[in-house]
RNA sequence: GGCCCCGUCGUCUAGCGGUCCAGGACAACUGGUUUUCAUCCAGUAGAUCGCGGGUUCGAUUCCCGCCGGGGUCACCA
């Protein structure tokens, strides 16, 4: 293949927290559309406001990027021919200020020495805009001169031409959008810091890092134009760009927000959904396969992918099928993975070789690792009863005599229970499901007898005893 | 409000002018397996394809309008 067709995509999220939910979709489709065609996926910090950094972040994002086994051919750690990879570190070669000089020369840029506004009077403001042209752009040589000598630092904008207009085709959409220029900001390249706006940064970044497919955020798309733009006078190439979908609160009311929604990855692996499950499940919402499969593993993703399955409209973020996938990805771990995964979760008292025990016989009921411990907590102590239990105790006499006499193995003590319904002509619905509560106080559980048997005959029969 | 994007079962979606009185998956419900619950299996129900106009012999599929939803309008990304 010509190795100036390769495709690169990158993943450039901002180290302002963890990993968001819908990151790790923009990252897996990103990924999956480099890898498909054996190109390179690039991860690239974009760290360019030092007041929003989250301490620690960067490694998260690493290492939670790595648990879903989207590994970066280039980038932070692993290197690659055009670091670094990290925004901030890339200040120092120069090249967003000399794009911006060079824009400033050609007369496609202005300093601008208005003074920033403050997040507080962005809020309280809350006004539309309506002015699109700074007024530093009509500053004479002499006013810039005048103000840069009693110290102003300037920062830079771009000067958005009238009257004309600029157009791309999205990669995602699939359509072609057109803005007239006039309704484009001035919009700030070079912050009066010396960093790069993402306006700037982004342009800047892949083109030197020769990346081919940008995808990214619906919400990106309104400055779309603003890249174009520079693109334009900078005279560089543009890459495909490419607007992935906003997933949706569960109601469909608005973006997805932590506020009634947990949207952090690290917190989903926290709380026992695998890895493998959360990808299969962002995967599906945004992209489908022509022929509807929904189970991936990330290497059947990257081989099935194709960007014609990108869908256009927001989905919401519906939990639902998370669990099933985790139970259909959970089912396929041996027992000696689900084992690796749990052991911690228990009272560290208990042996390993008794939880060992419990795997197998919990494994199909669990949708998510936690799972294990509500399903098997009455095997390993005397459950809390609820107070409201609804047994019928009458059963339990004849079921502490038939036990008492049985010998303690699974076939004895089906063939004893059995009799006993036979021979009173119980109900056998209601007197198993008797049964399971006064064992375990809950009704959904592994499967009794072999749990009566890991407990001992003992114990079973002192809980028998307990409810009478 | 300006600009931009989107609109098929509750949810995720297939569908790219006739093969669709619209198919699949999840959820729901029913039955079977399971001595019971869960799992598993089978089945049922669920969408006048947002609405109204066109174009066409024929529109879910093409065009326009409306309505609805989402996004965005920082020296944040």
């Amino acid at each position: 293949m010509d190795s100036t067709h390769v495709v690169r995509t990158r993943f450039a999220p901002s180290p302002t927290g963890s990993l968001h939910i819908g990151g790790l979709r923009t990252a897996a489709y990103a990924y999956a559309l480099a890898r498909h065609s054996d190109g390179k996926f690039i991860l690239r910090i974009e760290d360019t406001d030092q007041k929003r950094e989250v301490a620690g972040s960067t490694e998260q994002i690493y290492s939670t990027l790595r648990a879903f086994g989207l590994d970066w051919d280039e980038g932070p750690e692993v290197g690659g021919d055009f670091g670094p990879y990290i925004q901030s570190e890339r200040v120092s070669l120069g090249s967003y200020k000399k794009a911006a000089e060079k824009l400033l020369q050609e007369g496609r840029a202005f300093y601008c020495f208005c003074k920033p506004k403050s997040k507080e009077e962005i809020k309280s403001e809350r006004q539309f805009k309506i002015e699109f042209r700074d007024p530093c752009r009509h500053l004479t040589p002499e006013e810039i001169e005048a103000k840069i000598t009693a110290g102003e630092k300037p920062a830079i904008r771009l000067k958005t031409p009238d009257g004309e207009t600029i157009s791309y085709t999205d990669y995602v959409l699939g359509k072609t959008t057109t803005w007239k220029t006039d309704i484009v900001d001035d919009a700030m390249l070079l912050k009066s810091d010396g960093f790069p706006t993402y306006h700037l940064a982004v342009v800047v970044d892949d083109t030197e890092m020769k990346i081919t497919h940008v995808l990214r955020g619906h919400d990106w798309q309104p400055s779309t134009p603003i890249h174009l733009l520079v693109y334009k006078f900078l005279g560089l190439p543009v890459p495909e760009i490419g607007h992935l979908t906003d997933i949706l609160n569960p109601d469909g009311k608005g973006k997805l927000s932590k506020r009634n929604n947990n949207v952090s990855c690290e917190q989903y692996l926290a709380d026992g959904y695998l890895p493998e499950a959360i990808l299969n499940f962002v995967l599906l919402l945004g992209w489908a396969p022509k022929d509807n499969q929904d189970l991936f593993t990330l290497s059947e993703f990257v081989e099935k992918f194709d960007p014609k399955g990108f869908q256009k409209s927001n989905p919401r973020f519906d939990i639902a099928k998370l669990d099933w996938l985790n139970g259909q990805f959970l089912k396929r771990q041996s027992d000696e993975e689900i084992f690796s995964h749990v052991k911690s979760l228990f009272d560290p008292q208990i042996p390993a070789e008794k939880i060992k025990q419990v795997i197998p016989l919990a494994k199909e009921r669990m949708h998510r690792y936690g799972d294990i411990l509500s399903l098997t907590g009455f095997i390993f102590s005397t459950p809390q009863y609820p107070a409201d239990l609804g047994i019928n105790k009458d059963y339990l006499p004849d079921i502490i005599n038939s036990l008492s006499t049985s010998d303690w193995d699974k076939v004895s003590i089906e063939t004893s229970l059995n009799e006993l319904t036979k021979a009173k002509n119980y109900n056998r619905s209601d007197f198993f499901m008797t049964l399971r509560l006064a064992v375990a106080g809950q009704k959904v559980t592994p499967p009794l007898t072999e749990s009566m048997i890991i407990i001992g005959k003992d114990e079973i029969i002192s809980r028998l005893k307990s409810l009478t």
